[in-house]
RNA sequence: GGGCGAUUAGCUCAGCUGGUUAGAGCGCGCGCCUCACAUGCGCGAGGUCGGGGGUUCGAGCCCCUCAUCGCCCA
């Protein structure tokens, strides 16, 4: 797979086949690259549902994790990246009832038997393709231990999870108001109905007082469940209505009389503070109901449509029909009050955005209250750590207003709940077990199954340990659970990762993972979030098709600082895919070059082999790299620890770009042409460093890195840098001399060039440039890379004698060095005294405010000494820039 | 209604513990096909750090307040 080198990357030629290499090779199983006794380090993939298709959010999740798991494979941890899918209850199930939709069916037609098989089938064809679409973007997760939530092995966990948790009194069966999805036909969680705000309106209502004396008006945002009023409530100190507590109201329309009762749970500054009462249709009523006995009608189907129970005219129809009907009804009768504009949070299905109609029902709940308490615990000693920090509170608010769950769902697509009810007469026994019943254990009569099947969310909650063959004693579950860092985004907290330790903690009695690192959404460039519906998407594929996969990787993980969003926009591409591209060039051009100068494998730059470069063959320019390569591996590989990926991401860039490219491999490039003396020690600078740079991105851009690893001479033909040991700093490339001296280097460098540009001097032509400075070290460090500075700056020479002539260029470097570069009589002397004007007033300007800085007795004596002594030497060196420029000012004859 | 976050260059964002001449990438302007790369090289312009007030020797960073945008919960 070795071809020689294009002058321009084209990912789409390597990138599978790279991949296809690493799976073979099973480099992303931990047994594979780690020994035994290393310490392994898990992540969990949010399992995707069975039928997605990778989106950006996808793209962006599985990034970051692709990365820590990379980062930490490298680091010599058992790494596991343990994927997945959902069988996604309602979301596949409503793919395949469309698909039935348009062959006219729907899945009564079908029966659940045949329906279930349907989906199945669906979900052998289309299944796990976003676990292929996963390898195209470079996921390095454990494939072989890839689980589904609805496979055999875990649903002997759900099971298991069910009795046990029956058999603790934590599973329970009741009547509640549950939230209902009108179109999906099934109960939902509380987390399920997402609240929307909407613009809708408050209808101020009269119920006529039974002895004829006036009415009470009631408030309600939905005028139709008014067929299932049982009471009116008022507060029991509330003056207005206190005698008329015990009385009856003639509820109209339906023409029934309720009474009024004295709750607390009334506000009396709402409205007129007097409320309907709907107990089989408003969580809050459904309480007060409780509390006073009152009947719970419920009058409507499942389809939200008005049932039996009311008035045959309004029968059948659909909720929102029979709201105008009867606000009509109210309204010619004239006893509508008021209507009124009113914003409210309505909740709607997250699955199909239907708004969800609370209703009574009977559900399997679970009680979350004992399961929190040891959750929120964790939280509070600081086992769980959440990065950002913030989001630890969303998720310990949550728990301490944590509401049962109620995860029974009336579909048929998901694990069937496992509780059988004797039909036999006399027995109705309830029976709760691990393995299907033919009959009662009871009575040997004969037994249905519950009808629904469990909220998709109750498998996922265990992944961290069924996944692991929990229940069973494996040695899987004994090695990888707990686990250490959950990557998600913010939207599924509740869903799913706060359940996930409630059941470790239960279960297994240990959080599943410590780390919770929560990035942001992915949102278009007018901060929409990407979504099918509003067709704002990015497909990654294309991405990957166009730019490469290290492309769309960098600029995700470039763009995301902590716990923020990541902008993208859908319309220009090349905005934000074309810098990783760019990147991923530059990367191969650099490699190209230090590739093909290298003439076998290069001298080690450490170790007790022979042939190691020894400190005293280094140039300066050596040292200066080595120092800012080391700097970078500290940089990094913290950054990385920290989850600050585009620290990491930038810090790399730039020593990639900046350091190496443009300022170490251009100074190099004499020493390698051709048989130089020291070329032996510059391969091996420059092959090291570039070897150490490739080691520090793989985590993020692992196709180009591992093509240009391999291709160094004398590299084993079965290495990887995916499982290459991670860089570690060196003390030994400590050199803080060498950073200021080659920095001084650059200065001039620059400094010459804007000489160059300011008086638009050719390309080609070369300059003299003359340098006086009083620092030896200055002068020394100009010296040994003289070549260099001749080179990058043009030069014919570079002068340290005095210089006669008048017309030139002028500059000082930061520590005072004067530079002249001499440009013949023709230069502008007024222009060239402006430049130096206008150089010497910035001074100025800096010198002041740093002489009323340092003349403030407050700042002296208050600031830190080491602030102060820093201060001071700022002056100084700006004076010695003044003192140098005025007198250039003087020399050159400006006025 | 309660809570949280954001507001820094035309755009997208860094700026971590209060002390820098406020940074990066893109875009823009000028000059370059310099033998790794024009997906490139060199140089440059561009900022009253959302408004107001305060604390401090010192504020982009801390406090108060207002405004705008966004998210979560009720």
């Amino acid at each position: 797979m070795i071809e020689p080198l294009a002058p321009q990357y084209n990912p789409s030629s390597i990138e599978s086949e790279l991949y296809h290499w690493w799976n073979e090779r099973g480099l992303f199983s931990p047994e594979s690259h780690a020994p035994g006794s290393a310490e392994p380090y898990v992540i969990m993939m949010p399992p995707p549902n069975v039928t997605a298709m990778l989106h950006m959010g996808h793209g962006l999740n599985n990034t970051v994790q692709d990365v820590l798991i990379r980062f930490e494979r490298m680091r010599g941890r058992r790494a596991l990246w343990l994927p997945g899918t959902d069988h996604a209850g309602i979301a596949t199930q409503n793919v395949v009832e469309r698909e039935l939709a348009q062959e006219g069916l729907t899945r009564f037609d079908l029966g659940r038997d045949a329906f279930v098989e349907r989906v199945w089938q669906h979900v052998h064809q289309t299944g796990a393709a976003i676990l292929e679409q996963l390898k195209t973007i470079g996921a390095s997760a454990d494939w072989a231990r890839t689980y589904f939530t609805l496979e055999e092995r875990l649903s002997r966990s759900v099971r298991e999870v069910f009795v046990r948790l029956y058999e603790e009194g934590l599973v329970y069966r009741g009547h509640y108001i549950i939230n209902w999805c009108p179109r999906c036909l099934t109960a939902l969680s509380n987390e399920e109905a997402e609240k929307e705000d909407v613009d809708g309106k408050l209808w101020h209502l009269r119920y006529p007082l039974a002895d004829g004396t006036g009415y009470l008006t009631v408030a309600t945002t939905r005028p139709e469940t008014m067929l299932g009023d049982t009471a009116v409530a008022v507060h029991p100190d509330d003056e207005r209505y206190r005698r008329l507590v015990g009385s009856k109201v003639r509820l109209p329309v339906v023409d029934r009389l309720i009474p009024i009762v004295a709750d607390s749970a009334v506000d009396p500054a709402f409205g007129s503070g007097a409320v309907k009462v709907t107990p089989a249709h408003d969580p809050a009523d459904f309480e007060i109901g409780r509390r006073h006995g009152l009947a719970s009608i419920d009058i409507m189907t499942p389809e939200a449509r008005i049932s039996l129970a009311a008035p045959e005219r309004f029968q059948g129809l659909d909720r929102y029909e029979a709201r105008r009907r009867i606000v009509a009804e109210f309204e010619s009768a004239g006893l509508l009050e008021a209507v009124e504009d009113h914003r409210h949070a309505v909740g709607h299905c997250y699955r199909c955005d239907t708004v969800v109609e609370p209703r009574l029902s009977e559900q399997w709940f679970v009680r979350m209250e004992p399961l929190a308490r040891p959750a929120l615990e964790a939280y509070r000693n600081g086992t769980l750590q959440f990065v950002p920090d913030r989001r630890g509170d969303d998720y310990s608010t949550w728990l301490e207003g944590i509401r049962d769950w109620c995860i029974s769902r009336q579909l048929w697509w998901g694990h069937r709940i496992p509780v059988w009810y004797c039909e036999a007469p006399g027995c109705g026994r309830t029976s709760v077990s691990r393995t299907d019943l033919e009959v009662c254990p009871g009575c040997g009569g004969a037994v249905r199954q519950d009808d629904d099947v469990l909220d998709t969310w109750f498998s996922s909650w265990l992944v961290p340990f069924s996944s692991l063959g929990w229940p069973d004693s494996t040695s899987d579950l004994s090695t990888f659970y707990p686990g250490h860092t959950l990557v998600s985004a913010p939207d599924i907290i509740f869903f799913w990762v706060a359940r996930m330790i409630m059941s470790g903690l239960h279960f297994m009695g240990e959080v599943p993972y410590t780390r919770i690192y929560l990035h942001g959404v992915v949102r278009d460039n007018l901060h929409r979030k990407m979504s099918k519906s509003l067709g704002n998407g990015i497909d990654p594929l294309e991405v990957v098709e166009r730019y490469g996969a290290d492309a769309l990787r960098y600029s995700l993980v470039s763009g995301m600082s902590v716990g923020t969003d990541v902008i993208l926009d859908p319309n220009n591409l090349d905005t934000s895919f074309a810098p990783g591209r760019n990147f991923a060039n530059k990367l191969w051009n650099a490699g190209r070059f230090i590739l093909l100068n290298l003439d076998g494998v290069p001298r080690p730059l450490a170790g007790q082999q022979a042939g190691v470069v020894g400190p005293d063959e280094l140039t300066l320019a050596d040292r200066w790299i080595i120092a800012r390569c080391d700097a970078t591996v500290r940089e990094a590989t913290d950054a990385y620890q920290r989850f600050r990926l585009n620290d990491a991401a930038g810090a790399v860039y730039h020593f990639i770009w900046s350091d190496l490219a443009d300022w170490y491999i251009e100074q190099v490039k004499p020493r390698l042409y051709g048989d130089v003396p020291g070329g032996d020690v510059a391969r091996a600078v420059a092959a090291q460093t570039f070897d150490v740079a490739l080691r520090l991105l793989h985590p993020i851009m692992p196709f180009i890195t591992e093509a240009l690893w391999r291709r160094f001479p004398g590299r084993d033909e079965e290495a990887s840098i995916s499982v290459a040991p991670w860089p570690t700093p060196d003390p030994r490339a400590h050199a803080p001399e060498a950073l200021t001296s080659f920095g001084l280097v650059q200065e001039l460098v620059s400094a010459i060039r804007v000489i160059r540009a300011e008086y638009g001097i050719q390309p080609g032509q070369a300059v003299l440039a003359f340098v006086s400075s009083e620092n030896p070290k200055t002068v020394a460090a100009f010296q040994s890379e003289r070549a260099t500075i001749v080179r990058l700056a043009k030069l014919s020479d570079l002068s340290f004698d005095e210089h006669r002539e008048r017309g030139g260029g002028h500059a000082v470097l930061s520590e005072g060095t004067a530079l002249f570069v001499p440009l013949g009589d023709a230069i502008d002397l007024r222009r060239e005294c402006g430049r130096l004007s206008s150089e010497v007033e910035r001074l100025i300007r800096l010198v002041e405010s740093q002489e009323r800085k340092l003349g403030n007795e407050q700042f002296v004596s208050r600031a830190p000494s080491d602030v102060v002594q820093r201060e001071r030497q700022k002056l100084t060196t700006w004076k010695e820039q003044y003192d140098v420029l005025v007198k250039k000012r003087e020399l050159l004859g400006c006025s």
